[in-house]
DNA sequence: CTGTTAGCGCATTCAG
DNA sequence: CTGAATGCGCTAACAG
């Protein structure tokens, strides 16, 4: 491995120069500059960011800690994010937590030894307080997305789930639909509870007595157990209409009716929260609830470099970003 | 920030004997090494992975490029890619090339000046030949995946483009179309000439003249530029059939085709190589010639990691796997 | 079983 | 404008 020894004995200079000539700090003159610099090429020199990183006790690398990187909604995310750290100089340590609060334990640890910079935390639920709580004992700056955890003061992106699961089943209520079923992600995670709020005073606000026989209480990705939805259908009055809180329960919902013969949306009408990134532009169908997801990750990346950089102010910021109602295909009025 | 010697200095040991029982060697009496560890909780320490890195000339970082995130199939792939990563202890380094040799330059330097111990290599095309030889100048590990690189040899995943081609086609053809038009990525990339090749076999095989006014040579990721496909519809005898070479030109295709009041398949057959992640199987539509992707990040992740750790003989390795073709509704035969 | 010395590659002092 | 000494936090090699 070439060193800036190497370069400096080969330049005639200190090490101390050739250090200076990278990072351009300090008066040196314009001809050992171009001396030193050809050296560097010749032996094809490249900076050790480990050595570099221990003495400045900065790596310039956030760690972005998702849930689901199969869910299209935190691709797009991470996309989002990608391109902000990139425009400022930080790189990328990926990491899937798969709603595991375990999972989710080793990678803060990880995150912890690898001395990041900061680290874009999209929370795995509630219980993720205490792996929150670590990362603030030893000072590391992150913004929370996406989830919204009690007890943790920091910086937060959100979607208004609330607004959005309103948006949703006011669009079923005004096609006719009083029986409409709820499938939920885990109460133990703040969107979800927001999405059952919304769900509710959409009811409410239609005249509608919400129904809890119509609610089913799974997790986000746990669309295993179709007996769930097996009680729902043998329900005395079942649903016409079914609001699945997040797409990736919308494809189990959708699954396990047409396994048993019915078809979207003539034997029953689903919408669902988030979209499905390109793929939801193919076939037009599902009725969503979209959120920006790339503003997720880049307004998310943005604060935080904020806040490791310390442009920011002590208070901690909370942005609330719109979901966009897009109607396709996947609802039909009740006659 | 917490070092060994502040744990050695309280619990009245050298910082040696504190990295001895971190690492869990050489010879510690219980009691010492109780003593040792109970400090640790007490000061919470946790070790700095730069350091250790710095010395042990090892970071237990590998870094995944891949050229599009937001694509199903690069998604899947990064997943079973993390999977194995984590299994073995290591930790991904994100980066997305975007299709784009520029990004993918910075992004090498990025990584040749993060010691990472290795790299997962999905390559925009040819011309990475360059950043792939800059890796191997400097001794990095690495396995190509999805894309093969003439002049470079390493280790490397394919898929099997031109027999996915051919079963695509010759699907088209069974149907009755004769007039099969290939939406192409660029002849840059290795899986789209044999694409093109399955293609063109597939058409001889049907006793079909290939036409070259049938085939657009656009990139995969290249689908805004919709005179190309207006000036298909515009020929004299023009194709009852599209064969996108990709995910995303499928998607681009769709959306033009509908935005001039077209519909699939009632006005124009498509199908499509690689399929949608879990939006595929909501609303079973495109005809697609299904890779595994999940496979393709795994195999590559564990082929790496043998290099890494030197458990793998010199001789590369050419892995290729099958895709499946999963007939759905984007396809009518002609009457 | 434990401690001392030295050095990984670099940048921050402080002197010239 | 340039250089020498020192230390970032840790471990390999050698002593004891």
């Amino acid at each position: 491995m070439i060193t800036i020894y190497d370069i400096a004995e080969k330049a005639g200079v200190s090490a101390m120069t050739v250090s200076r000539v990278i990072n351009n700090t300090g008066r040196i003159s314009e001809e050992t500059r171009k001396r030193v610099r050809k050296v560097m090429e010749e032996l094809h020199y490249i900076p050790n960011a480990l050595a570099r990183s221990l003495v400045s006790q900065k790596t310039n690398l956030i760690s972005l800690l998702i849930t689901d990187i199969t869910n299209p909604f935190y691709t797009t995310l991470a996309r989002g994010a990608e391109d902000a750290a990139k425009k400022a100089g930080y790189r990328l340590l990926f990491a899937n937590s798969d709603e595991d609060y375990e999972k989710e334990k080793d990678y803060v640890d990880m995150i912890l030894s690898t001395r990041v910079d900061g680290v874009l935390f999209a929370p795995a639920g509630d219980h993720s307080h205490d792996n929150l709580l670590q990362l603030q004992k030893h000072q590391i700056p992150f913004v929370v997305l996406d989830r919204e955890i009690p007890g943790i003061d920091a910086d937060v992106v959100l979607g208004d789930s609330k607004e959005g699961a309103r948006n949703l089943v006011e669009h079923l209520i005004a096609q006719g639909h009083q029986r409409i079923a709820l499938v939920n992600g885990s109460q133990d995670v703040s969107t979800a509870r927001l999405r059952y709020i919304g769900y509710n005073e959409a009811l409410q606000l239609g005249g509608i007595t919400p129904d809890d026989s119509l609610v089913l209480h799974l997790g986000y990705r746990d669309f295993h157990d179709e007996t769930a939805l097996h009680e729902l259908l043998q329900l005395d009055d079942p649903p016409t209409a079914i609001f699945a809180a997040n797409n990736m329960l919308a494809v189990g919902v959708i699954q396990s009716l047409r396994q048993r013969g019915l078809q979207v949306p003539r034997d029953m009408s689903v919408v669902c929260f988030d979209d499905f990134g390109p793929a939801g532009a193919i076939n037009p169908f599902l009725t969503v609830a979209s959120q920006p997801a790339y503003q997720f990750g880049k307004l998310g990346m943005q604060l935080l470099i904020e806040r490791i950089e310390g442009a920011a102010s002590d208070a901690t910021r909370r942005i609330m970003l719109p979901s966009e109602l897009i109607v396709r295909s996947s609802t039909q009025p009740l006659s």
